[in-house]
DNA sequence: ATGAACCTTCCTGTCACTGGAAGGTCAAGG
DNA sequence: CCTTGACCTTCCAGTGACAGGAAGGTTCAT
């Protein structure tokens, strides 16, 4: 299937996936033409490479994680490895985002919301 | 005081401080000798920029909460809006990094000491 | 007088794209 | 057969939010 195809089916735009190719996470085969002709293996690792994203990981770490997803022969010590450090990194930026998101809360709800100049959030940001 | 002093007061990095002039967000006076000048005020600002971009506001929405922090008749609900749609954008994240800790824990405990080829967790997490 | 520790501007690089120009390819309609 | 429009290609430039560093000016202590 061509690019436009693979975008809609990965959810990720064309230009994201040409430049997936340019820093080499994907290597589609080449029709006759010249088009990138995608195949569904692919298209299933740019929905994994989409949904990695999404997730706040860097291309570098959706490579390794790819490279978990892609490399069948790896030792599953190794495996186990990249996977668990992963882990880590995520419960690290889920308690970074609860911290964010109760310091964030406490000011909406201190806020009134109405046209009254004083805004508590504005002063304690101020402050902080 | 001069931008290192500023720099220490509001802890912003001496560069990002003068970015943010370049982009217009504050404008302290110069000495004689060329030197920036920051006030009280000014450090007052650098302290709520810093503070606001630590909370996961962009520059853009950060140069808004300070024109509402500067303007003497803003609406405290134009601050509330601003706030409660970035809570919502937090929500969001810590949702979806609950759902890939999960997935991801499940293959770290799948991939406990075999190494068999086929492993049916990272398919699933190519289709989330 | 010298050296360190500041400060200045300017230019480049980073990351992960995004937009646009200039041009090739393909299927459908007149 | 010709055109139109939707695709596709490469390449070059720009974005956001800085960080690094070069080249040079200023200030202060020794």
């Amino acid at each position: 299937m061509n690019i436009g195809e693979a975008s809609d089916r990965s959810g990720l735009p064309a230009k994201t996936i040409r430049y997936y190719e340019d820093i080499g996470l994907i290597r589609p085969d080449r029709s006759d033409n010249g088009y990138r002709d995608y195949r569904a293996g692919d298209v299933h690792k740019l929905r994994f490479l989409h949904r990695s994203r999404s997730l706040g990981f860097s291309v570098e770490e959706c490579r390794q994680l790819l490279a978990l997803y892609e490399d069948k022969s790896r030792a599953s010590a190794d495996v186990k490895d990249i996977a668990t450090a992963k882990l880590t990194e995520i419960d690290r930026k889920i308690r970074e985002l609860t911290e964010l998101r109760r310091t964030l809360e406490h000011l909406v709800h201190a806020c009134h919301g109405n046209e009254r100049p004083d805004c508590p959030i504005l002063e304690e940001l101020s402050e902080g």
